[in-house]
DNA sequence: CTATCTTTTCAGCGACGACTAAAGTCGATC
DNA sequence: GATCGACTTTAGTCGTCGCTGAAAAGATAG
């Protein structure tokens, strides 16, 4: 009670929360609590949290956070560990990881390519019949190939600074 | 019944189509009719086709083509072209708006700078607390900035040939 | 205005998925 | 081995949404 940070209960950081989990559930299919707890972890105090924690914060199930969580750790973007004796898992975010989510998010974009090449070779590739599809394949094709060098330069340029 | 691309009889081909249409479902949330259309759209000969015809070789009720039809109107990724007479409407698909789509999906993606930066602001930017979300705030930022030069490229390399 | 063809609207159905509550499983401590 | 807390699983509810079929609305020609 003492602590803001703690909980919910300024009705700031539970809207900014909410528009947090929207933005998930619109651009990655992502449940609103897993978009919420993912959006609570990025900014309470302390950064880990047992999974009763989250369950209270963001009044979910017990049940919900555990489905949610186990999604989130399968995208690699928050972490857990856990503690000597029957003590609860922490659970926090990798902050670090996010390129890698929306470099996965827009490679599943790309994989068109592999789509509109097996069309091209399916409807044979000459006509006006084909012509269409060359150029979306085309569009494909090359923005494929823009990709790597976009994570490329987030490595090199980017990443405001290493850490090792 | 004669000609082959007129329909989907051949199953290679009405395969190709629901991968197409799985592939919209999950990448732009569209629906697996719309999906259809769009890709029967692509490989049709000739490429304008009613609503009827399509709703005919995709097994679809007029209302759903009437539906997804708008619905691909509205992202400007197919066109419609009245004729005289009681003549039913054609629709084509514009293919050469596809890169606009996908710039559009992206663009969606990178608006979680704004919620970003917001939430710097709100929740005062110093300490542990702001520390990942600054991580984050940052890589989306860096992703804004580098979009137009990508669009930037495409229309000055990529595009494969201008047309005038 | 009437007849005919085209397109949209809408009620209803079925499926899917997020969510909850409660029961069940696991593991550590006594 | 019994107990207690943490975590997962399951059954079931609710809301949403794609889709259909049919009716309504629109449009064009006679």
């Amino acid at each position: 009670m003492a602590e803001y940070a703690q909980r919910t209960d300024r009705p700031a950081m539970s809207e900014w929360i909410e528009q947090m989990a929207a933005h998930f559930e619109a651009t990655e299919a992502m449940p609103l609590i897993a978009g919420r707890i993912l959006a609570f972890l990025l900014i309470c105090d302390p950064p880990e949290r047992t999974a009763a924690e989250l369950s209270h914060a963001l009044s979910a199930s017990t049940g919900s956070v555990s489905t949610n969580v186990r999604l989130l750790m399968r995208l690699g973007i928050i972490s857990r560990t856990t503690r000597q004796g029957r003590e609860a898992a922490l659970y926090r975010v990798e902050e670090d990881r996010w390129p890698h989510l929306v470099r996965h998010r827009m490679q599943r974009v790309t994989e068109l390519e592999e789509l509109t090449e097996a069309g091209l070779r399916m409807f044979s590739g000459q006509g006006e019949r084909a012509r269409r599809l060359r150029t979306v394949h085309e569009f494909y094709r090359w923005l494929s190939g823009e990709m790597p060098e976009l994570w490329k330069r987030w490595e090199r340029e980017g990443r405001p600074k290493l850490r090792f």
